[in-house]
DNA sequence: TTCTCCCTCCCCAGAAATGGGGAGGGGGCG
DNA sequence: CGCCCCCTCCCCATTTCTGGGGAGGGAGAA
């Protein structure tokens, strides 16, 4: 039974992560480190807060270019279990009960994927989501030994990802927003939460006109095209909680 | 200079916080940690899906009652600083540049706050926001050491905290409502993303009646009290990403 | 075979939202 | 002192949303 651990150190391959300054330094860290434990293979996946997705990984381009003919993405439940859900998934945790998804992971084990696989979920302040996924081939019995052992470095190397992930998504970013005044924050909350306009009026204790102007340059600020759209806008951005 | 580092093990703490099962339970852990660190406080706050607010921590009780009489919760750097971040934040880094957040920074000190602290920020699957805080006084010298010896383990434990956090929430939970249909999914996106009815119609290559129906089917299912309030919905549970 | 759910489409009347416009007072910063 | 932003309030006409109701065909699972 061979155990993998991580060959050289935590600290170096963290202070070159830190380095990296374009998606395809971050491929290559996933290179990286799926030598240095021996695995087959290392992914990290994401979704930026504009619903853009991006992926560093080791599959092969012919495994990632039939994911995306074939729709998986609607199938894979690796990306639903896991994206609701905050602490790292082993996929047998994951429901397999259709016949689409057994079908998938079949096609995705004579792709060149192995048969044991654990996904580490991780959530932005800005409704980003990203996965990063180790996959191997061997027995439940090594695996658990793998995961019992690397696990928490694992996490550490995820958040290092995501934070890093995060990085070149806002130097990519235009300019922020101004920022919503504290009753524009309020108006947006309160019509998140299910109040009508008169409602919020009434909570605020000011008249409709007035909740109306505080909408509508809340509406603007967000670049938003009407109110649903701004209070999803508000939402995204973490400006507000429902 | 006396450094701090954890005394008794990572894990026999992990094992013991796995078993926690109330909010007492994680307010134990936290004066057991302050100890453990020997630092002056360590709090886990956090805010759950519908955006209840609670906090496990050794601030003392006279402390919290005036943060909340003073509503600080607005003026605080640490939570809207935090808040849109995701990498662990020192409190210097956050701007203190009004009246009002230096006012409140002297008021916690008078009230036994150390000069010194570090939140990590953590994001739920729906939307939870959590702060994970180690307060101490000490020189920046000392405080320096003490982040680069322990902040790892410390992201390791607020990860761990954050997931007992969400199993109790969930243990609490009311059963989830039944799931959005596809086509319900992609209504809810097209108006989180600004569309109006009449596009997202055209969009999907349906009449605005059938529209409407995936609109009205999605309210209900969401428990939302118009469609402002179902597109919230669906994005903080995730649902949807605008 | 039956049942359930999804997808598709239509109706009317009343209420609410939207797109513009107008206005004044107070506080804080340069 | 002047400027900018926040908070407060009002107007009209048009468009959109909402609260109910109706209907039928197809696919998949039990």
């Amino acid at each position: 039974m061979q155990i993998h651990v991580m060959q050289g150190g935590l600290e170096s391959f963290l202070d070159r992560l830190q380095r990296a300054t374009t998606l395809e330094d971050l491929y290559r860290a996933t290179e990286d480190l799926r030598d240095r434990y021996g695995v087959f293979h290392v992914v990290y996946h994401w979704v930026n807060s504009v619903g853009e997705r991006y992926g560093a990984g080791t599959y092969s381009t012919e495994w990632v270019d039939r994911y995306l003919d074939r729709d998986y993405l609607m199938i894979d439940p690796v990306i639903f279990g896991c994206y609701s859900r905050f602490h790292p998934v082993d996929w047998k945790e994951l429901d397999w009960s259709t016949k689409a998804s057994r079908a998938f992971l079949e096609d995705a084990i004579a792709h060149g994927l192995g048969n044991q696989g654990v996904s580490i979920p991780l959530h932005g302040p800005k409704g980003q989501f990203a996965l990063f996924t180790v996959n191997d081939s061997c027995s439940d019995v090594s695996w658990d030994m793998f995961k019992q052992l690397n696990l928490r470095d694992l996490i550490l190397i995820a958040h290092d990802f995501n934070k890093k992930a995060l990085e070149l998504e806002q130097a990519a970013d235009p300019a922020p927003r101004a920022a919503l005044s504290p009753r524009e924050l309020s108006a947006m909350t309160l019509l998140a939460k299910g109040m009508s306009r008169a409602q919020a009026a009434q909570e605020l204790s000011i008249s409709e006109h007035t909740l109306r102007v505080y909408v509508e340059t809340a509406r603007h600020k967000l670049g938003a095209l009407n109110t649903t759209h701004a209070v999803a806008r508000a939402l995204s951005a973490g400006l507000i909680v429902v």
